[in-house]
RNA sequence: GCCCAGAUGGCGGAAUUGGUAGACGCGCUGGACUCAAAAUCCUGUGGCAGCAAUGCCGUGCGGGUUCGAUUCCCGCUCCGGGCACCA
């Protein structure tokens, strides 16, 4: 029998779906295992071989852990709301769900060659409404929550409600967009209206003004993740500044919890490092200024990680977006300064972000230092960020370089605080040294002065310590047709939540998918868009809403009265171990975690975690090929002669090329503009430059896994992509080595099958066949516990060639159980030839027996305390007290041991004899 | 500018975490089988010198610790990723 990839993949295909093999229920009885992928977006190209890297990892690590007796939850969907298939609905009028479900079914055709072992019963989608009934659901829920920061969790809005109605707003310590006073008479008094709105400034999922990121080309706001380098992540058009008022996410209330979660979990250091970043906690002080407009007098809050400095305020300086600017601008100041505004409006996010220029304006107003009483002049200007802190600063030139080059730039003093300070030509922030011109904080040190500086604001009653976080709040809604409809309705002007027994509310058919002449959203196109005669929301949710929770979901996919069921919830409890890309960094991974944490404070979920292990794949790069066009003609020189000619880089299709040898009649019919190429050869081929880039159409680099299976089949598909390299590491693919891996699966065949002779037999293994097996064992787990597929297949390759010829079902059966979660289709045909009738899903990984793999001897460096030292052969299994006989008895020849004496001896098996001399 | 990760043959990458650097695979060399090719198998393959045994050099660069460094420490160079007026 030959090794017949193609028919023996097709059938255990069919099989393990028929069977549903690869099925997970609740069983108390076995310890469960949840491995997740990051779900795809089905988008229009399909899978590139790049795509399945991190599924087939999951994949060996799900089959491994069902070996070991895990319960596996090893579940598949798709993230299927999102922007490209609404643009391309926008272009060709198709509705995008008809092209996102024909996406999808090519993604599962593809996904299904490769050979996983998910569960398909579990399967979710985020645009269907049975799915999206449950974002709705959690949405309603942060909406009638609010965060209480004395007890560090979300809470009920009714719990804010009963607490107003009692004592007012004394006494309650809640995340806020805009604190007022009020008692509980004055609460008792207000209107619905004035009611609804005040609440909507502590809600966990509220509408709010605030500077957000609009992209005019896309119609829509972005959140940040979405923006880079002032372009929106998708379609790269330019982004604004722009106050709007939006549905948000109060992220930043769950800042400190985002921030300590990451100490517990089990993720890389550059990954945790992102998100500490992306949170950026700093610790500080708010201190209050007078400030002076004319005969109005206002005391304006300032945030500072730098108390010590506040002898050296020279001038403060608003953001001008500040609440702040219009109070403060003198009239005799009001033309610059709206001259100034207007300007800076005007500038896109990337504009803001390149320009170093800078710039900014005087309001002709005065603060007055709360230390030195001293008057400082108000500026307005763009390096101070309307978001962070209160949108103020108080500024000190000396020793911060931003507001160093203001003051040099519009002349205004800097006074430095710090002794030896040399601030001729730049600012001094380092924060060391002794502190000077500073009064009661002079002679102190910088590292005491800060908090020095801070007991006095706060004795003084004119600051107080605060921690400040740059996590901004997720912006929430988009003007967009293909995403999740809020289940807001506006009665009287009020936000209302549709009740949610009549959730989902599903998405309506509309004529055209972009917004309406008046601008307003596509879901403004629907007829009748209305919730009982009250007009309902018509953003609809971002990308990050259906994938926040959708491994919640998976537990219990057809649960129609939970998202999860409390049953599920308590047996899968959380990810053990997720794989996916490192894009996620600040935008998924940060919001699961928040959905998760808000869902635990509620207690819905009982854990606070979603995600425990983590790794990121690395990326698969293509090798793409190229030819030497020798300017104007039509002569292609070989990559050794190239330097001869002037010559230009063409990309080649890499279908074309075979060893960086180029198909000459295939380059020729490639192209029209080829088909009368002549060649300038070396050795009679023509030779091919290469280089390492992103995988793409445009670089003809692109290779398709369907193709790889057609040729070679999943199982070496799976091997390569594992043997190619570290798993986190982003590494080129290059075909021309897949025949390796091949080989080899080749080579096992051929120990059970010459020609139509089944050669197994049920001979006992010698010694020497089972150290090669339990070698094996052991290496297996060790590299799979610590994701280091790569060399397990090596490992697998040595093992076959030490194995030779055997036959013996004693050597092959378990050797066919550890190949089983990295090339199953052939491991699973095997296991049945060799008279199984149980899949071999269901064997148990083989238990590592250490005495089979003793070696005889091995070579000891022997090391005196830390001088000269000699090599030493002796047998592994001797004991220390006969090593140390072993040393005495080399002592009388060896002559770097001098005069000292062997008082102990320390082997360390396979390692080191430590030998401590008197 | 700040933070993180990395650099080993012609190529992808190993090295039990301080103990024979280059496992395994690709590519290349020579050979067997074949009329021939494919497939398969065997052989060699870091560099320099040598017929050879062997010797010297060698893990981005420069120092250091150590009996011993790809591994640890200090200072650079280069590539990749993230953040970027966060006061």
């Amino acid at each position: 029998m030959e090794y017949d990839f193609k028919a023996i993949e097709k059938k255990w295909q069919e099989r393990w779906a028929r069977e549903k093999t690869f099925r997970s229920e609740i069983d108390s009885s076995k310890p469960k295992y949840y491995v997740l992928d990051m779900f795809p977006y089905p988008s229009g190209a399909g899978l590139h071989v790049g795509h399945p890297l991190g599924y087939i990892a999951s994949d060996i690590f799900s089959r491994y852990k069902r070996l070991k007796g895990f319960n596996v939850l090893h579940p598949m969907g798709y993230d299927a709301f999102g922007l490209p298939a609404e643009q391309y609905a926008i272009q060709t009028g198709q509705h995008p769900g008809v092209t996102t479900a024909r996406n999808v079914a090519r993604y599962r055709e593809q996904l299904d060659r490769i050979g996983f072992s998910y569960d398909w019963d579990r399967e979710v989608r985020t645009c269907d409404p049975a799915y999206y009934k449950w974002t709705q659901w959690a949405f309603l829920k942060m909406f009638g929550s609010w965060y209480d920061n004395s007890l560090g969790k979300a809470r009920p809005i009714e719990d804010l409600v009963a607490a107003f109605s009692a004592h007012g707003s004394a006494g309650v310590d809640a995340a806020c967009s805009n604190a007022r006073a009020f008692s509980a008479e004055e609460w008792n008094a207000f209107t619905e209206k004035e009611k609804s709105d005040i609440l909507m400034d502590y809600r966990i999922a509220y509408q709010g003004e605030s500077t957000v990121n609009w992209c005019p080309a896309l119609g829509t706001v972005l959140a940040n993740d979405e923006v880079k380098d002032g372009y929106s992540e998708r379609g790269g058009f330019p982004v604004f500044q722009k106050k709007m008022t939006q549905w948000q996410l109060r992220v930043s209330a769950y800042a400190g919890r985002l921030l300590e979660g990451l100490d517990r979990l089990d993720w890389t250091d550059s990954l945790k490092e992102m998100q500490r970043n992306w949170i950026g906690r700093s610790e500080g002080a708010e201190m209050v200024f007078k400030v002076v407009c004319g005969s109005s007098e206002y005391d304006m809050t300032i945030f500072t990680t730098r108390a010590d400095t506040v002898f050296g305020v020279t001038f403060m300086v608003l953001a001008p977006e500040s609440e702040w600017v219009e109070k403060l601008t003198d009239p005799s100041r009001k033309a610059e300064v709206d001259a100034y505004l207007e300007q800076v409006k005007k500038k896109t996010e990337r504009e803001r972000i390149a320009s170093k220029a800078v710039t900014g304006v005087f309001t002709g107003s005065y603060a007055i230092n709360p230390l030195t009483g001293g008057k400082v002049p108000v500026w307005i200007a763009e390096y101070v960020l309307a978001g962070y802190g209160t949108g103020a600063i108080m500024a000190v030139p000396a020793h911060d370089s931003r507001d160093y080059a203001f003051a040099r730039k519009f002349d205004l003093p800097i006074i430095p605080l710090i002794e030896g300070a040399d601030v001729s030509s730049s600012s001094f922030d380092a924060k060391e040294g002794r502190m000077v011109n500073s009064g009661f904080l002079n002679g102190l040190d910088v590292k005491e002065a800060i908090p020095a500086a801070i007991d006095y604001v706060e004795s003084h009653g004119i600051g107080r310590r605060k921690v400040n976080y740059r996590i901004r709040d997720a912006i929430f809604s988009r003007q967009r047709y293909w995403g999740e409809p809020f289940p807001i309705y506006y009665k009287d002007g009020i936000p209302t939540p549709v009740p949610m027994e009549e959730l989902p509310v599903t998405l309506p058919e509309v004529d055209r998918y972009e917004p309406t002449e008046q601008g307003e959203p596509p879901l403004a196109r629907a007829e009748d868009w209305t919730y009982r005669g009250w007009p309902l929301e018509k953003s609809t949710m971002p990308g990050f809403a259906g994938s926040s929770a959708y491994y919640l979901r998976y537990m219990d996919p057809r649960n129609d009265s939970a998202l999860v069921g409390e049953e599920a919830d308590r047996y899968w409890r959380n990810v053990d171990l997720y794989i996916g890309g490192t894009e996620h960094a600040t935008g998924h991974l940060i919001y699961s975690r928040f959905w998760n944490k808000f869902l635990y404070d509620l207690g819905y979920v009982c854990e606070d975690e979603p995600f425990m292990k983590l790794i990121n794949q690395g990326m698969i790069q293509g090798r793409s090929n190229f030819v030497y066009r020798i300017v104007g003609t039509n002569t292609f020189v070989s990559l050794g002669l190239k330097d001869g000619y002037e010559t230009t880089e063409i990309h080649v299709d890499i279908s074309l090329v075979r060893n960086d040898r180029l198909d000459l009649d295939a380059f020729r019919k490639w192209r029209p503009e080829y088909g009368t190429a002549e060649f300038i050869l070396e050795d009679g081929e023509y030779v091919c430059g290469w280089a390492v880039e992103k995988m793409s159409k445009s670089m003809y680099n692109v290779v398709n896994p369907d193709m790889v299976c057609d040729t070679y089949g999943a199982d070496t598909l799976r091997l390569y992509e594992m043997f190619l390299g570290p798993l986190e590491q982003s590494k080129p693919w290059d075909t021309k080595g897949i025949d390796g891996v091949h080989r080899f699966l080749r080579k096992l065949w051929r120990l059970f099958w010459d020609r139509d002779t089944f050669l197994v037999t049920d001979e006992a293994p010698t010694p020497a066949e089972l150290k090669t097996l339990h070698k094996l064992i052991a290496k297996e787990q060790s590299d799979i516990e610590s994701f280091s597929f790569n060399t397990t297949i090596s490992a697998f390759m040595i093992a076959l060639g030490e194995l030779g010829n055997c036959s013996k079902r004693a050597v092959l059966e378990p050797f066919l159980i550890l190949l089983s979660p990295f090339a199953p289709h052939v491991a699973e045909e095997l296991w049945h030839q060799l008279g199984h009738s149980e899949s071999i899903t269901y064997a148990s990984f083989p238990e590592y027996n250490p005495a089979y793999t003793v070696e005889d001897s091995c070579t000891y460096p022997v090391s005196f305390n830390g001088k000269t030292r000699f090599m030493v052969d002796l047998p592994r299994s001797m004991s220390p007290s006969d090593v140390d006989a072993h040393i005495r008895s080399l002592e009388q020849t060896s002559r770097y041991v001098g005069n000292q004496r062997i008082v102990k001896v320390i082997v360390v098996p396979g390692r080191i004899v430590n030998v401590v001399l008197k």
